[in-house]
DNA sequence: AAGAGGATGTTAAAAAATAACATTTTATGA
DNA sequence: TCATAAAATGTTATTTTTTAACATCCTCTT
């Protein structure tokens, strides 16, 4: 059926950038190559791919996609879009606010409002963002650039933010868990996450309940230490006790 | 010239999204269709365009473009490609580097060698395009992020220089006459690259001919502050002299 | 079961791409 | 400046891919 074979060619080029017609003659064996030449044709009057040169090929992904940057950024956008809008309604004309890095806070940065605010972060895409958005006062912390985490860290970062005063941070651990607070896989930027927490004034983690009951080797901060508590479901009771306990804002 | 027809096939396909061979040899009726596909597989080679039958096809605009981000990125990409292939062959293993910030100095992050290098940039665009690569020790400074320049500046940009040294300084000036050495026009953006100069143990200058007998407001340096002069083209005998006067290389 | 219409197959001709080599132009160094 | 190497472009024959036109087969409806 036409119907299947079109869906399979989809999912071909999904997974790689090209597709030949001599690779979907293998596929499709039972069919001639006029068959899938016509498939070919039909996909791309959809606008679904283009044609080349033997072949077909994927409409490219966007610029982060491409750099390899965000290799998950994909997943559970709905989840981070959600997270975001949760985040920025406590964000009050001119404070001074530190971003963490990575693709949570991009959905941030993304509806970040233009309220005068003077920012901090240490991940470029999003210091980028920002910028490109209206022209704030970004300070893009400096430091060794990984590429894993897109986010600059060591001694030079750490100085950095002695200098700068910080209302409100929002910060995005790997993990969480009662007993072992919020943690991170990356000693260095577990070191930035610990300075910020001290230094701002008022810190909000974000996590979404996938992070829950994990732990990783380095922990940034206790429970005690953070002042608002943004996730996407109701946690357990038990965690809700502690945080009432400690006083901590919890939004969901 | 390649230059000028690959540069008008550039122009081509950001007005249109497909451009066909047949229009191309209509647009260059001096020359054969060869030379226009040995055109086209050039410009895939390197990643601009889709080869399509029968002609070429543009990438969708990626986000920086779309940002307007480098504004003027397209402008001269082969004279900046040129001049970054000229400097890449003075830097030797396991240096340490400062880049400029600017699409010139993109076009040398997109060639540079792995050489175990240390590397100091202002520019958060070219210090991920080099991480993406391979993964070297790459420094970005901290500061301020502008938009216009896409690079930082500010005290912090100042005093993150203070602890680091720099063997090469790859800058990339505004403008360049004998009166008033080389520019830029703005003022913080002056301050780093002053800064830069002085601190750098080898300052090299990359810049096309378009820029001389220019002036802009802030000059961050003389011609005797710095030991290696690229450009595209011979400049005239005075500067010439003058060049070898203070004993400064010229490439071209 | 006949027939319409869609999907697929077959084939020859047209178009486009490639490869290999020839020629011209441009850079480079003695 | 000239000689030479290297780069760019041209030429041509061959191969690959695409197109087009028509034939066949399948499937559904009536």
């Amino acid at each position: 059926m036409s119907y299947d074979r079109r869906e399979r060619i989809r999912q071909l080029l999904q997974k790689n950038e090209v597709v030949k017609i001599k690779d979907l003659m293998v596929e499709f064996p039972n069919v001639t190559s006029m068959t899938i030449r016509r498939d070919l044709a039909y996909l791309e009057s959809m606008g679904e791919i283009i044609l080349v040169r033997g072949g077909a090929r994927a409409y490219k992904k966007n610029a982060a996609d491409e750099a390899g940057y965000f290799q998950r950024a994909g997943e559970n956008i709905e989840a981070k879009r959600h997270l975001a809008e949760l985040a920025v309604k406590f964000i009050e004309p001119g404070r001074s606010v530190f971003l963490d890095s990575g693709s949570t806070i991009m959905e941030i940065a993304k509806i970040m409002p233009d309220l005068n605010l003077s920012l901090l972060t240490t991940d470029p895409l999003i210091a980028l963002e920002i910028v490109k958005r209206y022209n704030p006062t970004v300070n893009l912390m400096g430091g060794v650039l990984s590429y894993g985490n897109h986010s600059v860290s060591g001694l030079q970062a750490i100085n950095y933010i002695k200098n700068f005063n910080i209302d409100i941070a929002f910060i995005v651990p790997s993990a969480f868990s009662l007993e072992s607070g919020f943690s991170c896989g990356n000693n260095s930027e577990c070191d930035i996450k610990h300075s910020i927490v001290k230094k701002s004034r008022e810190t909000y983690l974000i996590l979404d309940s996938s992070k829950f009951e994990k732990n990783l080797p380095f922990t940034f901060a206790q429970l005690e230490d953070i002042d608002v508590f943004i996730t996407d479901k109701k946690p357990d009771d038990k965690i809700c006790k502690i945080l009432k306990k400690h006083q901590i804002k919890l939004i969901y």
